[in-house]
DNA sequence: GCAGAACGATGAACTATCTTAAGAAAAACG
DNA sequence: CGTTTTTCTTAAGATAGTTCATCGTTCTGC
C-alpha cells in the first residue's frame, strides 16, 4: 500500500477539500509502479491520464526534425505532469513521457476529472487552481528563457532546485535549459575551476 | 456604446453560458478606452485586472538587468492579456502591459472575478477552461522555443498570425520570438533576396 | 561481478545570432 | 504639412553556443 499523504497535502495546498471529496479524488486516482525507460505517453496517441508523482523521477520530450531530443518538462516526487496540450483538447500527443527511474504514480483519466468537475464544486476549483498555477508556471518560464543567458539559466535551476539537479541526467537538463550537453558540461567545469 | 457581440461568442466558445449568466458576466467588466503607449500594469504594482481587448493592439513586456526590453506576449482583437502571474497570485507585476494603438477593452478586477467564481458554477468553468487553454498555449510556445531556429520561429508566427505581424513594431515581434531587431530584419530581407 | 551501453568531459573548429554604429525610412503629433 | 521622434536596414566585427570526434567513467541488466 502506498503512502498518498504528499499528495493529500499537495491538493489541500491547493484548495482544502472536505473529507469525502478528498475521498472522492483519491478513489479516482489509480496507484501505478513504472519501470525505468517506460513510456506514459506517446507522439499520436491522446494523453489519456494526468499524472501525479509518488515517487520516482520523470521527463517529457519531443524529437525535432534533426531527430535531436528536447526536455520539456520534469518531474519528481510530488510535481504534475502530462502532455498538457494532449490532455486537455484531448488530441493526439506530441511528447513522450518517460520514467528517468523506476517509479510509482498516481494517475487519473480525463473521463473520470470530467466527471468529477461536473459533479463537484470542491472538485471543480481543484482542477481550476491547478490550470492557473501552471498557467502562471509556464508564463514565468518563457520569460526566463527569454531574459537570461544559457549560464543564468542553469544558476537559477541550480537554486531552485538544488536537489533534483542531482538526479537528473545532465544531457536532459541541457535540453530542457536550451542548450547542449557539451555546454552545460563547459559551463559546470568553468565554475569548479573559479574556485 | 461598444459592440460586445465578439466578446459574447469568445466566450461560448469556450463554455456555454445561459443568458443570465451572459449578463452577470457582461456587467462585470468594464468598457475603458486606452491611448497608444499607455500602461495598464506595471512592474511593482500588482495586476488588478484581467483584459479582453476589443479593439486596438497590447503588448506586454519585461526590462531586463541590461535595459533591453522583451515582449512575453500580444494581444490584438479577441485576445486575452494580463501579467497572469501577477493577476492569478496577486503578488506585484514584473511585467508593463503597454497599448500600442488607441485601443478600447474590456476588464475585470481580480476580486470581482472570484466572487463570479465562487458563487456561480457556470462563470466557474469559464474562469477553468481559460486557464487550461492557456497553459495549454503556452506549453506550446515553450516547445517551439526549444526545437526551432530563430527564422523558424518568424516563420511559424507569419504563417499562424499573418495579419497581426502587419500591425506589430518589428522591435517587439523580434524580442517576441527571441531575437534581435537587426536580426529579423536580415531573415526578412534575406526571404525577399530569394524569390 | 562483468560486458555492453549510456553518460559526461574536453578541445578545436564552426556558425547562428548579437553588438555597435550610422544612415534611411516611416510614423507621430503638434 | 513639416519637423521631431521612433522604427527599420545594413554591414562589419565579436561571441555565446554548437558540432564533431574522442576518451574515460559510470550505470545497468543479466
Amino acid at each position: 500500500m502506498e503512502d498518498l499523504s504528499p499528495f493529500i497535502e499537495n491538493v489541500n495546498h491547493k484548495t482544502r477539500l472536505s473529507s469525502e471529496n478528498m475521498e472522492r479524488l483519491t478513489t479516482a486516482f489509480q496507484v501505478v509502479k513504472v519501470k525505468r525507460k517506460q513510456l506514459l505517453i506517446q507522439p499520436g496517441f491522446v494523453a489519456k491520464y494526468r499524472i501525479y508523482v509518488l515517487k520516482g523521477a520523470f521527463h517529457s520530450y519531443v524529437i525535432d526534425d534533426k531527430g535531436n531530443e528536447h526536455t520539456i518538462q520534469f518531474a519528481v516526487e510530488d510535481w504534475w505532469l502530462s502532455d498538457y496540450n494532449s490532455y486537455i483538447h484531448q488530441t493526439p500527443a506530441t511528447q513522450f513521457v518517460e520514467a528517468l527511474e523506476n517509479s510509482v504514480i498516481l494517475q487519473i483519466d480525463h473521463q473520470t476529472e470530467q466527471q468529477l468537475k461536473n459533479a463537484n464544486w470542491e472538485l471543480a476549483t481543484l482542477f481550476r487552481v491547478m490550470a492557473e498555477h501552471s498557467a502562471a508556471y509556464l508564463a514565468r518560464r518563457i520569460v526566463s528563457n527569454l531574459t537570461q543567458s544559457a549560464e543564468e539559466r542553469y544558476n537559477e535551476f541550480v537554486a531552485k532546485y538544488p536537489v533534483v539537479v542531482q538526479r537528473l541526467p545532465q544531457y536532459a537538463l541541457a535540453s530542457y535549459l536550451n542548450m547542449t550537453r557539451e555546454f552545460l558540461s563547459k559551463i559546470r567545469n568553468d565554475k569548479v575551476r573559479k574556485k
